[in-house]
DNA sequence: CGTATATGCGACGATCTGTAGCGTTACAAG
DNA sequence: CTTGTAACGCTACAGATCGTCGCATATACG
């Protein structure tokens, strides 16, 4: 219930994000989308890679392979955050929102805000919960 | 203004909570504090590295040198949170308290006090600023 | 059954890390 | 001044990642 997910380079992360944006994506449809004009063989091993590091997975179709996301972007992110959370401040989630709002990331009002929002996206689909 | 501090290896890591932790140090005191038992070669290079990478300082105090941070924990770990919402949500660092809510790492309410807890927090030593 | 095409595998060089040996230098004692 | 000692930086080296491919192979389709 823990899966820590392995860190992922730059152009793995580049690949992992149309992956997110695109829904299901193959392989070709990813080189097209990615700014530098890789060759499909380097793409189709990032796609691999970040399958076999758990963020990604296939189902075939014909011949051809579909790619999607194993877990949403912001379910990501969170435990990417809770990683650095638990490295830096012994898991105290205060300690990092002090030093964002220290660092001008973020002030009192924006994080109030927030949990308004997150509030109400909770109870918009609360209910069904998971 | 903006930099971006290269990432940590876990030794590293390891270090650099004691450079936090207790205060001015030396590669001998940190060699102490280490679990494992290191070389005080490996401990200095560590220590270099994490002077190379703008984590640390060090002053010279007679023949030994004295190592402490550059910048606080709680600062370095927001920076390391900003760059996970830069790359996994443009920014959106809502998408990713969203995503916190939906993985049960912390919930409304949670949120709720942290804002009160930094409000406060900023208020004591808002006025010294730094 | 042959051809085109999508796939996996293996590879290579660059970089990063953990870990340490070693030559050098500065300071204190003889 | 010479020498022993302690602290330092430098260089190294092996193991893991990552970006990037070339290539042999498998397979749907005509």
């Amino acid at each position: 219930m823990d899966d820590r997910l392995p860190e992922l380079g730059d152009l793995e992360r580049e690949v992992m994000q149309l992956v997110w944006a695109h829904g299901p994506v193959t392989a070709e449809v990813v080189r097209e989308r990615l700014p530098r004009r890789l060759k499909e063989s380097t793409v189709r091993t990032v796609l691999r890679r970040l399958e076999e590091k758990g963020y990604a997975r296939h189902t075939v179709d014909g011949r051809t392979y579909v790619y999607q996301a194993v877990e949403p972007r912001a379910r990501v992110a969170a435990k990417a955050v809770q990683r650095i959370v638990d490295w830096f401040c012994n898991g105290s989630i205060e300690e990092v929102l002090v030093g964002m709002v220290d660092n001008a990331m973020l002030d009192q009002q924006q994080l109030r805000t927030l949990a308004d929002q997150v509030a109400k996206a909770k109870k918009v689909r609360g209910v069904k919960k998971e």
